[in-house]
DNA sequence: ACCTTTCTGTAGTGATCGATAAAAAATCGG
DNA sequence: CCGATTTTTTATCGATCACTACAGAAAGGT
């Protein structure tokens, strides 16, 4: 009962997610959000509750969107070193989308922040955390199955992809293009002709 | 004439260096710096102009102290492959030192930031590219003494440097050890045995 | 129609941001 | 000692931060 939201929570959300992506969380002030999505301060909060959980929701859709190439890189190619190939050559087209914000949400989003802003730096660290930990199941799964040597010690080359793409990111939020990095990648992935 | 400064330029320097470093640009406060440096703030304006200035004063002192591995290493190795296994690893342990910030003033000290501080991000920038060139340097010294095959591509293999250890600071700021960096700094060197 | 509920817009909360005005204190040349 | 000069201290400045009190507007249910 009572009066219905006049805005779409989704498209609201959308644009939040790209000033986070472009500025960061705490270089993005509530007055900015304000104006790019639309919406008075009072309706934000109350849709929202406040500034982090704003941020957190915008980061679930960035995984769901931006980021969803990620998993299907992994499930959908048959050995590790096409996985990895697959999600390192899409990691680079997806920090350096044309008219987009460089760089990924998820690595950039929340570095260098005050201590007001622990909460959304802490989410975004579990995030990684995670994400790495999925390539490091990835890979385990490739030495069950065969593709990669018995030896392979899975979390050591999870963090070295890591390592990578967190570089990568960096790089692309410095206005390096794509084709420059999917050069870069060649370099790195020449890692699996060497353990075979 | 007139009375002479009661404070030690250099020691500020040296404590305003830390505080940036270890919350980067925006997130560190002129209050913070106050605290830290023991002055008053119009001191610290009076000696240093502004909020800016005093950060690039702390970036120069970061450089000739924390950072000043970098061109020993390029200087005193006699390959290619020597001066950058030497640079990664003092890189890393640099980004690892007990009791001091982790990571790199240069590379995470001013991301995510507002309009406002476009300079110092910009500053930080240039810095980051000079230092690729540097090594890309490095790598065509190589090639012309004969340690680095004659197609390298030195801007790119610089590149691919400047990512890893982009990402080895993007790592160590999320808490990981130098013994676990190192073991990735294996596998990225790796590569060198592979151009021969 | 009514009342209740919820949303919207205006305006403003105290806190903190980078940066200073003004006066007191200290050190110089003479 | 004196007056000139510079640094110090104290107390702010206006702007902006995340956030909200309040009142009017719009949609329920009945």
């Amino acid at each position: 009962m009572g009066r219905p939201r006049s805005f779409d929570t989704e498209n609201a959300i959308q644009h939040a997610m790209l000033l986070f992506w472009e500025r960061g969380y705490e270089a993005t002030s509530m007055a900015d959000l304000s104006a790019a999505m639309g919406l008075n301060p009072p309706s934000i909060y109350a849709a929202f509750k406040n500034k982090e959980m704003l941020f957190q929701k915008c980061v679930e859709a960035y995984v769901e969107s931006i980021a969803s190439y990620a998993p299907r890189a992994f499930e959908e190619e048959p050995t590790v070193e096409l996985a990895m190939q697959r999600f390192i050559s899409e990691a680079i087209e997806a920090f350096t989308i044309h008219d987009q914000p460089k760089g990924c949400l998820l690595i950039s989003g929340a570095t260098n922040c005050s201590k007001g802003s622990q909460g959304a730096q802490d989410f975004l660290t579990t995030y990684r955390q995670g994400s790495e930990a999925v390539i490091a199941d990835r890979i385990q799964r490739g030495i069950q199955e065969g593709d990669m040597p018995l030896e392979t010690n899975a979390a050591l080359l999870a963090k070295y992809i890591s390592v990578t793409v967190q570089g990568m990111a960096a790089q692309a939020r410095d206005g390096v293009d794509a084709a420059t990095l999917q050069e870069v990648a060649k370099i790195t992935l020449a890692q699996f002709n060497l353990s075979k």
